[in-house]
DNA sequence: CTAAATAGCGTAGCATCTACGCAGTGTCGC
DNA sequence: GCGACACTGCGTAGATGCTACGCTATTTAG
C-alpha cells in the first residue's frame, strides 16, 4: 500500500488503515467507537463527548480508544465525516439556483439531525467521503454555467461558509434561548433600560418600532432566516456569473 | 436601583453591579480580570485561558475570581465584548454600500487583533456596550434606504452572520494549516489517490483543473475570499432593496 | 510449537472548573 | 469610639477530562 503519504485521519474516514494480520481479534472496531460518540453528542452534546463516556457506551476501557484513534481531535474530525450521510441525488436537469437551494436546504436538515456538527472546528478542505459528497454535488450543479473551476469551487466555499455559519448561530442562538428565554422576550426592555439613544441611535429607533419585543416561533424564524440570506447570497451569484461569462448558462 | 430584571452578564457589561458599601475594599476589579484573561487568550489562544491563570497572572488564587465572575461562561460573554473596541465613525454621506463595506472591513480588523473572539459562543443578541455600538453602526448606514427596521435588522443579523462564519472559518483553517501546513499542500494529490471520479465527477473536474494544486499566501487569499463573498452578499441585499422599495434609495 | 505482533487495560500524572466554608477586614449605625 | 455585620480572599477537596507508559493476554505466521 502506498498510503503513506496520506494524512492519518484522512486515512482512517477512508478506512484506508492497514489491517493488521496477527494479534487478538480487536473487539472493537473504529465505526463502533465512531458510532458510539455520534450517539453521545446526537443525545446530550457535543461537549459530552469524553473517551470514557464513549469507552463506557461499549463496554470497554478508556485506554482501549486509543488503539483505533491517535487522539480524541481525530476522533471529532472522523465522527464529524460520518455523521453527515450523503446528500440526496441532485433532480436532473435543474438549474444551478434551484439546485444549489436544494442543496442548502439539504445540508440544513441533514445537521439538524446532528446539530453539534457546528461545533466541530474545521480544520482543513472537506477530505472525507461525505463531506466530499457535499462538495461534489455542489459543485456538479455550478458544471453548465460556464464559471471556471477555480470561480466554481470559490462559490461553492463561500455558499459552505455561509450556511454553516448561519447554522451554527442559529443552534447558538438556539441554545441561549433554551437556556434563558427571558433573555430574549425582555431584550426590547434590556435595550430600552441600557442603550442611550444619543450613542445608539439606530438601535433606539428600532427598539421604537419594536422590532425586539415580538419574539416568533424560534425554528421558523429560523428557516425563515435561512432562506432570505441563502437568497441574498444566491442573487450575487448570479450576479457574479452574469459579469463573468456573458453569454449566460 | 431597578436593574433586577437585567440578566446578570448584561449588568455585568455595562458595568451596573451594585457597588457594595462595607467590607474590606476589593483587591480586584471585573476589569483586571478581564483585562487579564483577554491578555492571555491574545496571546496564546482562548483555550489557554483557564481561571487558575487568570489568576496567576493577577497574583491572586483562582478562587478569588469568582467573587467577581458567576462562571467561567460568563467571563467569556464579558471578555467577548470588551475585546472589540468601537468602531471607527463612518464617514460622513457614504452610500448603504459603501459603508457596510467599511464596516465590515472594521470588524476584520477589530477581530484581527482578537482571533479567538470568533471561537466564544454566541449565547444572544448583541447586548454589550461595544457590540451594541457595532450593530448600532451597520444599523446607522441603513437609514435611508426606505427599508422598513424589521428588514434592516435582518439584513444586518445577516451580515453579522456572514462575516462572522467566514472569519471563523478562516481562522480555523489558518489554524489547521500552521498545524499541517502538508495537508494543505498535497491536497490535490491527496484527492487524486482518495476521490473516484465515477463518485465525485465534479471534484475530479476541479482536481483535473489544479484548483487545489496552488496554495498561495493564506493571508492574502482570505482577503480576497473575505471580500469576494462580501461583495456577493451586497448584491443580494441591493436587489433586495429594490425590490422592497422600488423608489430606491 | 515457538515467537512475534498486537489488543486491551490499570495506573498515574496533570489540568480543568467550581462548591463550600472559614478567617480576616473594613464600614456603618449608634 | 465601638460593636456588629457584610463582604473579600482563599484553602481544600471533589469531579471530570486527556493521555503516556508499560504489562499481560491473545492470536497467528512459520
Amino acid at each position: 500500500m502506498e498510503n503513506d503519504e496520506l494524512p492519518a485521519d484522512v486515512a482512517a474516514m477512508w478506512r484506508l488503515r492497514e489491517t493488521p494480520r496477527r494479534g487478538p481479534k480487536p473487539s472493537l472496531t473504529l465505526d463502533d467507537i465512531v458510532g458510539a460518540a455520534i450517539e453521545i453528542a446526537d443525545a446530550e452534546d457535543l461537549a459530552a463527548v469524553s473517551m470514557a463516556r464513549v469507552a463506557d457506551r461499549l463496554g470497554n476501557s478508556t485506554m482501549a480508544l486509543y488503539r483505533h484513534v491517535k487522539s480524541k481531535d481525530e476522533l471529532l474530525v472522523i465522527m464529524s465525516d460520518a455523521a453527515l450521510e450523503r446528500p440526496d441525488p441532485m433532480p436532473e436537469g435543474v438549474d444551478w439556483r434551484t439546485g444549489l437551494t436544494f442543496w442548502a436546504d439539504g445540508v440544513l436538515t441533514a445537521i439538524r439531525r446532528h446539530r453539534w456538527y457546528a461545533k466541530v472546528p474545521i480544520s482543513g478542505p472537506p477530505a472525507g467521503p461525505n463531506n466530499l459528497a457535499w462538495f461534489d454535488s455542489a459543485l456538479g450543479v455550478l458544471k453548465d454555467t460556464g464559471l471556471p473551476e477555480e470561480a466554481k469551487v470559490g462559490v461553492v466555499m463561500g455558499l459552505i461558509t455561509y450556511v454553516q455559519g448561519e447554522i451554527r448561530m442559529a443552534f447558538d442562538l438556539a441554545a441561549g434561548y433554551a437556556d434563558n428565554p427571558d433573555a430574549f422576550q425582555r431584550f426590547g426592555s434590556t435595550l430600552r433600560r441600557v442603550a442611550d439613544p444619543r450613542v445608539y441611535p439606530a438601535v433606539a429607533r428600532s427598539v421604537e418600532a419594536g422590532v425586539f419585543d415580538e419574539v416568533g416561533s424560534f425554528e421558523e424564524d429560523n428557516e425563515a432566516d435561512f432562506d432570505f440570506g441563502l437568497q441574498l447570497y444566491l442573487d450575487g451569484v448570479a450576479a457574479f456569473i452574469d459579469r463573468v461569462c456573458v453569454k449566460g448558462e
